[in-house]
DNA sequence: GTCTATACTGTGATAGAC
DNA sequence: GTCTATCACAGTATAGAC
């Protein structure tokens, strides 16, 4: 029974490790001898675990997107504003641990069948639960908006959300050696892109929740 | 005088072709090779012209910066929400016309220090003045909001009119043959943006241009 | 200015020994 | 399961003839 433990695990160690170095450099950048370089094993190795480097970067998706489902279906339920900035905060910690995903999502998804297909259905899917979320905080008249405002807050909610930190990097431009973005950067410009829509209450209350991001924040500087 | 006109005009073939390529295929796809084949010469004449790939992608990354710059220029004397919907259409024209640069931002960014350099300023220029014509909004009574509210408007819509040509193209999956996705569903992302921000009459205004929008597009088809 | 031929490099991937 | 060795290939770029 102990016996079997170690082919798991390397298994599970390339896996860990492409995410690592995937994160770190973008996905076409690591090649398997990276990886293998990296774990201190040969690249014979890591193609008798996996078929090819595509099979390991689709695993590391499949993680992902049943992290976001899973996100996804607790968001059904939410529907004041600090439900809604908790569950954002959850969904950036699971978008930064799989950040490589996002760094050039076009060219992922046009490369690798599967994370193209999973990729179009789970933003698909994000959207119109987000879509959701905003007709029921209207119905409890947290947010107004006609249905074709909302429709389009949703969208936009969602470019957002996907492609902040994507944008965030750019902006950084080519020089820049520090640390990854943080999460509530993003999350803070998602939420600013709802406020116009909230009524009186819930906005005061966004607007307590910003200050006290803000403030901890620049205390506690940009952790992860 | 008339001898000296064929060198000059295969460099400007190059450029072209390799616009077009990018375009169709993405940056990373297109080598050398398939540029110099599409039209008719041989590779080695295309490095006759041009030092490396690099340099052809650079030098149409700095067509579109200089377009876009004018754009901006313009932009700042533009306060009321019209002038806003017909600058964009401009900039989404020119967008679409390089939209090879916006397909995988950040690895292109990356990869090409020129590109890196140039669009990060290029981006942060646009955010501010996005930033500064909400201002003059505000003060002719056109759109209302705190500062950092329209700080963060700026900074949202930046990223709607950046991204939302990458987005749109990734909710469609990997299966589409169709078209590139049209100008004018872009325009109409980024102004619904806005639009919550909108004192009374500059709203009524929109949605009667939205609808104009939404009745063109959908009796004339997705044109270029 | 343009072509042909070729060298070089990095990367993905496989075969077969241990 | 893991290693070593190696192939095959694509893509960049250069040299030198025309």
């Amino acid at each position: 029974m102990i016996e079997r433990k170690r082919p798991r695990r390397t298994r599970e160690r390339i896996l860990q490790t492409s995410l690592a170095l995937f994160n770190r450099s973008g996905e076409p950048h690591v090649t398997t001898g990276d990886i293998a370089a990296e774990m201190g094993i040969s690249p014979g190795n890591l193609y008798y675990h996996f078929r090819n480097k595509e099979e390991i970067a689709a695993e590391l998706y499949g993680a992902f997107e049943a992290e976001a489902r899973r996100l996804l279906a607790r968001a059904e339920a939410r529907v004041d504003v600090e439900d809604l900035w908790l569950w954002l905060h959850l969904w950036f910690e699971a978008m930064l641990r799989h950040r490589f995903l996002f760094r050039d999502v076009v060219d992922l998804a046009a490369r690798n069948r599967a994370i193209g297909l999973g990729m179009a259905r789970l933003l698909r899917d994000g959207e119109s639960t987000l879509r959701g979320l905003f007709d029921a905080m209207r119905s409890s008249g947290t947010l107004q908006g006609t249905d074709q405002e909302l429709d389009t807050l949703a969208r936009n909610a969602m470019i957002v959300v996907t492609h902040a930190m994507a944008h965030a990097r750019v902006l950084r431009g080519p020089v820049s050696e520090a640390a990854d973005p943080n999460l509530g950067e993003a999350a803070y410009q998602v939420l600013m892109c709802v406020a116009p829509h909230l009524t009186g209450d819930a906005r005061t209350l966004l607007e307590r929740l910003s200050r006290e991001y803000v403030a901890h924040t620049t205390t506690s500087g940009a952790g992860a």
